[in-house]
DNA sequence: CAGAATTTTCAAATACTTTTGAAAACAAAA
DNA sequence: TTTTGTTTTCAAAAGTATTTGAAAATTCTG
């Protein structure tokens, strides 16, 4: 049976690689996944040693994480340093992660689809420019209402039956 | 109302900005956003003259783009050049990234998290490793059949009434 | 087969991203 | 207010990823 301390390297190690294809910082992630598994809030200074980073690294870190809703601040009552603890229930994390996203990057893209949705259309070269244009702008416009209804829905989705109809 | 070159220009940029946000080689998306808005099928030297790259660039995001199954090659009888283009159906482009991301990335992620859910759990900090991992087992593996699902499904998957009732 | 056209490779150069660590800023305590 | 503990900032260094371009390999043609 493998020990705790082996499984704990494992996970942060591949929780980091995995958001790294995403293109999230690796680091970001890996304090991340440190936090997630704590069974308590850690100082900056714990995040330092355990990940072995420096200071400003982790600090960078753990702030992005909490723009990104994901990470949170406990002040203690007589005590000088902060505290941070993730965010462990799955199902908001996802929802976190898609808000973010969606917001950051796919309802750009849908404003530039808008844009360039009125291109003059007088060549063949335009006329196939159109067409993928609008296929992509149908497709994106029913993701982003998707992800919406995702979002909105409750942690019950998952064992939704709709959901499990879906197979 | 903006004229085609312009919209190109912006199609090809943001196409290339979103994947590059999603880990995805920023040049290699703008050779596909290329030849998805192609009329025709283009060749290597015509993909490095409008995107503005070398030789080799070129040839190594081609060839990446036909591993992902995006684009394919035609050959044409009396020609030596090779000629490429992209599959234009949105589903089938979808379904491919999909298939890929699935098999290199959360395939691989399930594989650890089946290895260290079997951690030994004897202590305070084993035991909340041990429930976020199960729960992010439990997450993973429902994301994983849905993907399969989806992908299974067909174009009409869109279309479907199950979709809507996700709102 | 030799020559010409084309594609592929890959080491080095360039560009981009992340990390460090020391100094500055800040905030609580004395 | 001064000291002390703590967080934040950011320029420079280190680390990664991408791109180039010329040489090698491949493939077609005569």
């Amino acid at each position: 049976m493998m020990d705790f301390k082996e499984g704990k390297q494992k996970f942060i190690e591949s929780w980091g690689k995995m958001a790294s294809d995403w293109g999230i910082n690796r680091t970001m992630a890996q304090v991340h996944a440190l936090l997630l598994i704590a069974a308590e809030p850690l100082t900056a200074d714990e995040v330092m040693s355990e990940l072995d980073i420096s200071r400003g690294n982790a600090n960078m870190n753990i702030r992005a994480l909490m723009d990104w809703g994901l990470v949170h601040k406990q002040l203690r009552t007589g005590e000088r340093k902060e505290y941070f603890y993730a965010e462990k229930d799955m199902w908001v994390v996802v929802r976190q992660i898609i808000l973010n996203r969606k917001k950051r990057e796919l309802e750009p893209m849908l404003k530039v689809l808008e844009e360039i949705s009125g291109v003059e259309n007088n060549c063949p070269e335009s006329e196939s420019f159109c067409t993928v244009v609008r296929d992509i702008r149908k497709f994106s416009n029913k993701a982003n209402q998707t992800l919406d209804a995702l979002v909105k829905a409750d942690a019950t989705w998952l064992s939704n039956p709709l959901f499990s109809l879906l197979r």
